[in-house]
DNA sequence: TGTACATCAGTGAACGCGCGTTCACTGATGTAC
DNA sequence: TGTACATCAGTGAACGCGCGTTCACTGATGTAC
């Protein structure tokens, strides 16, 4: 395990793989994917995978040494993934008007968990079930994001809209939290009569007011 | 399934059970939160289970139809054990001073967490992949807890002080989301110098504000 | 351009293990008189 | 209090299935000349 934290990837053995075989290994992670999104977690066998794409599950063994290997390569594709994420923190948040920015990154933010909430989900079990190359996938997805979102913090409590007695970290780490956890909820909001558009907006304005400290905009 | 919802326990070829069943069927439930906390999620297999408490697999079958409905009957077990979170949110939060309230509310409920961590986990994992049964169960616990928070939301906007253009439902959920996820990165957040006392302090204080729109305690 | 050879990629077929599951049974407990 | 019987609870032993895993192979692709 941890074979696959990053580019180019190899073959079980050691030696570097071409083309036809890049594209073998693709073919797996996609349909690793596609299964667990089609079925749980506990569902997914090695032979489905295999089955999946019509190859032999001896095939398998030639990218992966094990299922937890295959997920551990999509969580770390995930990872790599949310560098637009980050791109949308990069700009301050401090005045009002900012607020648009706050939008775009949720916006951005919960349309990245409806793309990859499938792998998302099980890295999360994973890492908080003590596996620690889960959590590192974890960790390196999460810490730019909270770094980014906690020098906001200090900006605006250096400011002072921000009450000084707080701490930034664990404020990002709320922000992110409230974020991240809501995308679960958001059906059964919606079938409720909380409709994606008013949690949307509510989310927008909880999440600027908890960074910038500007309630009315 | 969907058979362990209430109480009380029957076996599974319907008859009702004494004494000496009652306890069986609670060793065998104590023994798979164990071997939940101890391993991850798909290490459990029923064997495992009942080999933990000394006993034939057949056993097993007197009480459970399979692993799933074992862990949906730990499920509403925890369901039925949040009263005590519930009844924290019974007074009211408007004044300054209710503040307290607030911080015994989030203290519970980090304690339940604390408590109930791989069940829980297990619940929301199957919910999420949209098994009915374990959705209910996850609705059962979070629907009292939003309803209340909800209604505090309410009477603070009534009151002038939250934005009446907040939806209060979604706050209350944004809220739960919050706490919810939070007690997932503790141990990464002391890891890294966020210690317990900072994020339950800062923890406490954003709910407070999100929830009654009192910003300086 | 064509041929020979080397390397890369994929698999058929087999394996053994351990799991979930079943059922006829034995043993334990409760009850009637 | 003691005995006979009924019901409740637990299990030994067996089963078959399907999974993960392996390895010697065949086929596909690349390269040298």
């Amino acid at each position: 395990m941890a074979s696959h934290t990053n580019d180019p990837p190899v073959a079980t053995d050691g030696r570097e793989i071409g083309e036809r075989a890049k594209a073998t290994r693709r073919k797996l992670l996609d349909a690793t994917r596609v299964l667990l999104t089609r079925h749980g977690f506990s569902d997914v066998r090695l032979v489905d995978i295999t089955r999946e794409i019509g190859a032999s599950p001896a095939t398998f063994y030639q990218y992966f040494t094990d299922i937890d290997d295959a997920l551990l390569a999509l969580s770390n594709e995930v990872t790599e993934n949310s560098g637009a994420l980050i791109e949308l923190l990069e700009a301050p948040w401090a005045e009002p008007a900012d607020y648009e920015r706050a939008v775009a990154f949720i916006d951005a933010y919960i349309a990245y968990w409806a793309d990859n909430r499938a792998v998302l989900r099980v890295r999360n079990l994973k890492a908080e079930e003590g596996n620690a190359d889960f959590r590192r996938a974890r960790s390196a997805a999460q810490l730019p994001l909270m770094q980014a979102i906690s020098t906001k913090v200090e900006n605006n409590m250096a400011a002072g809209r921000i009450s000084a007695d707080l701490d930034t970290q664990a404020t990002a780490a709320a922000v992110l939290a409230m974020l991240e956890r809501l995308t679960a909820y958001r059906a059964e909001l919606s079938a409720r009569g909380t409709g994606g558009a008013a949690l949307e907006t509510t989310l927008s304005r909880i999440v600027f007011q908890l960074v910038t400290g500007h309630s009315n905009v």
